[in-house]
DNA sequence: CTGTTAGCGCCTTCAC
DNA sequence: GTGAAGGCGCTAACAG
């Protein structure tokens, strides 16, 4: 039972290397005022007896408290199969470990819940910036935290305050590689089923999709939104399939309901892809568990998180703030997207259902993601 | 653009409420020595300005970082398809809320790693305890954390120490309800696909599987460890139903591990469960999205995490540490689970692969978990 | 109840 | 290079 330590302070180890106190401290925080044998030794000794600042003491004194926050809104039964997150939190952490600084992580209910997190964290001197995730249309976030005056770098977004920066997926970029491969397939009738409604990414796909519909000419493309449950996922893809003129393709915003949406498709004696073509928004094992392997967009969630926690770092240094890209994601083609058997029936007005459809509107194409290094 | 607020101080209600700061601090901490009314008059106040105590401060002042900690050691790969962690988290947030206690969450590659974020934590006076996952049969973790004082709780553990409690979780008892069922539908010859082998909770699930075969009598019963992923679990699965003597069941210690065996049975062209019955030791939607659907054990990683919250807030108060359990996981029988179609055939010794195979020798059952309340 | 004082561990400034 | 002193926001132990 070894016998419970004290934590070293500075007093401790000037007293074992035989300088003052001050001559530590500015040794440790490499200022000048001190030979570079005394900074080894001290430094040494630091080391030996497992120094490390005391947070609480160093922000008391100004410094910052040396911790980014990250909250996740989103109420417990919907925090599932969820292979995105933790790999981003995981590329996250990567940058942090490199600078020392600690991740306080919170799950929350809904944004007005985040929002109070941000005030008392704020209040509490707990954090130094913030990673906003699952940014929305109409965000009150932002402004809560430009107001307490916290950094913060928004994932997958694209509103960029004085200390906010954005770190954005192409989504432009991506649903256009995808529409292109459907396109080249000779798929017309494509329907995407997109996320959450409010969330920024979901609006911006649906936009996208809308413009690279223009584009190409394809009138019935169309979204659908929904929780990006499984249940929502085949639900709206048998939906889809009763329809008089069903799509040929559908692309799905997560593996889930792509996968649900295989087994939607079975369920009505149709083949994947003979009968339809899937898209999964996001590549995970689930891809390649079901049959036939799904096609999908491989984002690289470590490295958005890796990115965002690295622009967060610069905003914390004082950079101002800025909207960087992280790579497109690659559409890796897999065995659940082929020609379509039949020639696409003549777009006639055929009963499409009402509630849910975003895209009847033609605005203009005023989302494409920048992507700027 | 709001201006951004000061952080209101103690000094700051003291003087628009009136009173001195000592009363201040009295008062919101719910001490004696203010009357009744001043106390409220002077949370009203605290209220309004929006104050908060600074964790900083109080820290410095030795009531603790106001925060726990927990570290994931897992190498980024292996942070795929996760349903049960985030979770588990979301138990934890629960009780860690009401306590006004942080989350310091950390990702890192191994144990060692793990034990070195201990030891930062506590010389940074960052947290003032932790939640340990993953125990693991041979592990340094406790011994780290009892000599830095650290209390803990071992989430899934049985071990326990004078500051480290364990919230067991009944692995024993679980382990009988699935092999009673499969017993009852006539299988004798059950295969046990484990995770990674170091962890305690595998090696309980494997001596519990040679206790219950024991019992039972099912001398073939033997487990086989993987690293919890689809490739391994379909590769074992491959290699089971290569044998001169395939089992007729087969237990999987988690959901990717099960919907990939259901793959590689349907590769040979073995039907389930008509040629091979699959256990789940895990619920998700997964288990919903395969064909057929999988008998699975559910467990309740919410309630699990809030468990844990709350041994440790038991901890912090001074409790003396001990061992919970948490409810017995529910079997939730659905169709991948059937009579075997013919009769075992009598077990002569056929060649069992050797590498790997765990269960060969008859120990003592040294492992039914305790389920104190 | 009030007001004062000291101290937590660190950083900073200002003599020396 | 040293040493002393002040301050960050809070708690605790005083004397009034």
């Amino acid at each position: 039972m070894p016998a419970q330590r004290r934590r070293p302070t500075i007093k401790d180890i000037a007293r074992r290397s035989g300088v003052s106190e001050s001559a530590v401290s500015f040794a440790l925080n490499g200022r000048p005022g001190v030979s570079e044998t005394t900074r080894a030794r001290v430094r040494r000794v630091a080391e030996q007896v497992g120094w490390r600042p005391s947070t609480a003491a160093r922000a008391l004194s100004g410094e910052g408290a040396a911790t980014i926050g990250l909250v996740l809104a989103r109420p417990a039964r919907m925090l599932g199969v969820e292979s995105f997150f933790l790999q981003l939190i995981s590329g996250v952490q990567q940058v942090l470990a490199q600078r020392r600084l600690g991740l306080l992580f919170q799950v929350v209910e809904d944004v007005t819940a985040e929002c109070a997190m941000y005030r008392h964290w704020w209040a509490e001197h707990r954090v130094d910036g913030v990673l906003l995730v699952d940014p929305r249309s109409a965000d009150p976030r932002p402004g809560v935290l430009e107001s307490l005056g916290l950094p913060a770098v928004a994932i997958g977004g694209t509103e960029t305050r004085p200390r906010l920066s954005a770190v954005s997926a192409d989504d432009a970029g991506a649903m256009t590689s995808v529409v292109s491969h459907l396109h080249a397939l000779g798929h017309r009738d494509i329907v995407h089923v997109a996320g959450l409604a409010g969330l920024a990414h979901t609006e911006r796909r649906i936009a996208s999709l809308r413009a690279e519909a223009g584009r190409r000419g394809l009138p019935r493309a169309r979204s659908l939104t929904t929780d990006y449950s499984d249940a929502e996922g085949a639900a709206m893809t048998r939906r889809l399939l009763d329809e008089d003129a069903p799509p040929t393709a559908v692309i799905y915003d997560n593996d889930v309901m792509a996968a649900a949406g295989v087994a939607a498709a079975a369920e009505r004696g149709l083949s994947v892809p003979g009968d339809l073509s899937i898209v999964s928004w996001e590549d995970s094992v689930l891809c390649r568990m079901v049959h036939p392997w799904l096609t999908a967009l491989a984002r690289d969630p470590v490295a958005f998180g890796r990115g965002a926690a690295q622009e967060l770092a610069r905003l914390l240094d004082g950079s101002p703030s800025r909207t960087v890209g992280v790579p497109l994601p690659e559409l890796l083609v897999r065995e659940s997207t082929a020609a379509p058997k039949s020639r696409p029936v003549p777009p006639r007005p055929g009963r499409v259902s009402s509630d849910r459809v975003a895209g009847a509107s033609s605005g203009p194409d005023s989302d494409s993601a920048p992507d700027s290094a």
